[in-house]
RNA sequence: GGGGAGAUACCGAAGCGGUCAAACGGGGCAGACUGUAAAUCUGUUGGCAAUGCCUUCGGAGGUUCGAAUCCUCCUCUCCCCA
């Protein structure tokens, strides 16, 4: 994997540039659409590349793990064999369950030993384990196993915590090392900065992730619970160290706003589940801001989802769609869902393209402000 | 024509003398959702000048300190037998 910063802009920490993964290339600032078990919620692969023009979709270590399995994976030939999806693949390593599976999981040195949410069996994640799975499903860049903390963690716990992150990162490159692709083409480890909301903790994770001079960062252990203005801190503390010419990712982020924002901050990868769940549970992110499409309302608004028509989807009206979500017709949830996605990458798109024309701030400046406009 | 059962809030349905403005579902309305245990979850759902007051359990009377609950008549539904 490569990556060539392409722009930056003067006032800003904002950059574009471009990752090359043997699937192919990626235009970052970018938006990662969220396909957990190997699917991304109600939308087509199809849809996924032509209609919302995303370059990269992530999956996730545990829930492929767990079902289908790595012997179903391996015997299609790989994640990108298996779900059809022939651009670029980033699995997350099962850090994030470690986090949201509080109550059914255990924490030791060796590793995370977990109760599948499915049928209550336990299994042992060790960072050895992490990525011989993320070997099997064979995603262009595979994440460091790591503990991600509540965002309201005191600072002891946070310290133990990072520590143990760190001595798993170690584990990582060395079972990555000792390891080769199974698919014939690249694969990229990224380490996770965590620290929790401490700034001091953040400073010494992103020091010591750069020691493994990686193909590209991730920052983790934010949009979990703390204060919106507190993630915005870490993630300027960290991308004030993390190497100029590698990738950051921030892991999980999120709101159209906290993107923009972050990409303010030098960060150019996002990921977050909002787009396609909000969609589901009846919630559209315009670029006139926020629609609760369930909302009475929008009840005989026949005017379309979006004027803008970032996807064919827009088209259909407001009336319709909220009859669809209301009715919980299948059909509501993948409308609203493919819609957001799209405008969500619509959104990194026109702000790479203002980060290139040298005027990112200003059109964030107005961006922010409908953004978050409850319509 | 004979026998039986029943009418409760938007709908279905509990309640069968006070703790009932009335359980529980559904529907309606609103909110939440950030590396997906989520097509999920939460709140609310008679009216109002609202730590209280007013009107409501088919209708009209009655018993009682007190009635959705007991009695009388009426209206209407459903089931069985002719």
């Amino acid at each position: 994997m490569e990556f060539t910063l392409t722009a930056t802009e003067n006032d800003t920490r904002a950059r574009a540039g471009e990752i090359y993964t043997d699937h192919g290339k990626i235009e970052t600032p970018i938006f990662m659409p969220v396909g957990t078990a190997g699917s991304v919620k109600g939308i087509h692969t199809r849809e996924l590349k032509e209609d919302i023009k995303a370059q990269i979709i992530l999956g996730n270590t545990y829930h492929l793990y767990l079902r289908p399995g790595t012997e179903i994976i391996e015997a299609a030939g790989g994640l990108h064999k298996f779900n059809g999806w022939d651009r670029p693949v980033l699995t997350d390593s099962g850090g994030y369950q470690v986090f949201s599976l509080g109550d059914i999981r255990k924490l030791s040195e060796e590793g995370a030993r977990f109760q599948s949410h499915i049928d209550g069996s336990y299994h042992l994640f060790s960072p050895e384990k992490v990525i011989d799975i993320q070997r099997s499903i064979g995603a262009d860049i595979i994440m460091a196993f790591d503990e991600c903390t509540p965002g309201d963690a005191d600072f002891e716990y946070a310290k133990k915590s990072l520590e143990l992150t760190q001595r798993w990162l170690h584990r990582c490159f060395d079972q990555f090392e000792k390891t080769e692709p199974k698919y014939g083409f690249k694969q990229s480890l990224f380490p996770i900065v965590q620290g929790n909301t401490f700034p001091e903790l953040r400073v010494k994770a992103a020091e010591y992730v750069k020691t493994f001079n990686a193909d590209g960062y991730a920052i983790g252990g934010l949009s979990v619970g703390e204060p919106e203005n507190i993630m915005y801190e870490m993630t300027e503390v960290v991308t004030a160290i993390l190497p100029e010419n590698r990738p950051r990712y921030l892991m999980g982020v999120g709101t159209p706003v906290n993107i923009l924002e972050s990409i303010d901050r030098g960060v150019d990868m996002f990921d977050c589940v909002m787009p396609t769940r909000n969609g589901r549970n009846g919630m559209l992110f315009t670029s006139e801001g926020i629609i609760n499409i369930r909302n009475k309302k929008w009840e005989n608004d026949h005017s379309p989802v979006d004027e803008k028509g970032y996807s064919f989807v827009d088209q259909y009206s407001k009336a319709y769609l909220r009859h669809l979500v209301i009715s919980k017709e299948m059909l509501g949830a993948q409308i609203a869902s493919q819609h957001n996605l799209a405008f969500y990458l619509w959104l990194v798109k026109t702000a790479r393209q203002k980060i290139l024309d040298g005027n990112f701030k200003n059109w964030k400046k107005e961006m922010v402000q409908k953004l978050k406009t409850r319509l």
